[in-house]
DNA sequence: GCGCTAACTGGCCGGCCGGTCAATTAGCTG
DNA sequence: CAGCTAATTGACCGGCCGGCCAGTTAGCGC
């Protein structure tokens, strides 16, 4: 509590440091960011990141960690406060999932970035996620409360790609014309997806 | 027909520097991409480059234009070619959108860097594609074929963005228990959708 | 054939990139 | 208080980055 008044503090210039490069990072992508205008964010100097991280590849690899891993732990943390397997847990779960998406847009764009380096770790890292929410849907579509002609699996991609994608193309659609807000867009897409998953009478 | 054994041809040149620039950028992004390497990979020189586009800038704005043009173009003739609004249309619609992408991964990977530049460009491009096809969605509700309370621009919106992430985030999600194939999951997928935008009866 | 334009070459440059290292010193251990 | 460890500094490095420029030459119009 009362510390941190030193001159020296290890612990703090690594978060420094870490923050910083997560918000470059995100930003600009790995190879765009300069070690020195990174070290002149994080009030560091060069060395320092060098002492701590190694190199800016281990630093690199060091953020995305960290992000990712409090990306788990918070979805961990939602799926674990799930009720019964029902059509209104779906809902909610996409609900969930977008407005998460919408409040750490960081996220959104380190995945991106991921992506596009052909990284598959972040996609190994919620292979537990995806398979706990595909269970769920497998248990209520053999309670008879959703379609059971569809694969799972599938079902839960169709609504993270889809929240995924708005957030990482929104400079893209978001002047597309007629197109709705954050909000509107999401009660629309819950309308065309519950309605897709849910049996016909 | 016979020319091109010339030893000069800036045409060819510059069309051998679009083609090594574009693989490259779409491979590695624009900042990661070194001039001297698309020199070689394009068997031309440095200068060359500069010479035909000023700027690694500009070439990148070349590269991106080039090649939303090809898709900008290809998208309008799939329009073009389209018959009566109604729901099959729709569902012919999502599949030469999915395959497209499929068959262009490059397209995908360049959106995608563009996304995260922020750039805008490439969705001011498809203003017009994205409101013809809305417009077809607003006809086929009017006709009583689509349900009637769903925003048109967010039914184009809600399958163009599943189509394009699941083929930008492949490397993230292609290894999820139970995720299926390219055709298994635009089944699924076509599944919910088209009964979600369906009227009930 | 003559001359002009522009395609093309090779050498060069200033700057800054990521990274290293020797020296300094704060802070803990006993 | 001595002694050690590691956090921190700043000077420094080789390499290569994007870009420039003076000079050469192919191809075309006249």
């Amino acid at each position: 509590m009362n510390r941190k008044t030193q001159t020296r503090d290890p612990e703090l210039t690594r978060a420094r440091i870490l923050e910083a490069a997560e918000a470059l990072f995100v930003e600009k992508g790995f190879s765009a960011v300069k070690l020195s205008e990174l070290a002149r964010a994080a009030e560091v100097t060069k060395s320092l990141i060098h002492h701590h991280f190694g190199s800016k590849e281990q630093l690199w690899e060091a953020v995305k960690n960290r992000a990712f891993e409090r990306y788990f732990t918070a979805q961990m943390a939602m799926l674990e406060e799930a009720g019964e397997p029902d059509a209104a847990l779906l809902r909610r779960s996409v609900e969930a999932y977008f407005h998460f998406l919408r409040d750490n847009p960081g996220v959104v764009r380190l995945f991106a970035w991921t992506h596009l380096e052909g990284d598959s770790h972040c996609g190994e890292l919620d292979n537990q996620l995806v398979g706990a929410g595909a269970e769920w849907v497998r248990q209520t579509q053999l309670r008879g409360l959703l379609r059971a002609d569809i694969n799972p699996t599938h079902v839960i991609a169709v609504f993270v790609m889809t929240c995924t994608q708005w957030f990482e193309a929104k400079c893209h659609h978001q002047h597309w014309p007629g197109m709705g807000s954050d909000e509107a867009f999401l009660e629309d897409f819950l309308k065309i997806f519950m309605e897709g998953v849910t049996p016909r009478e």
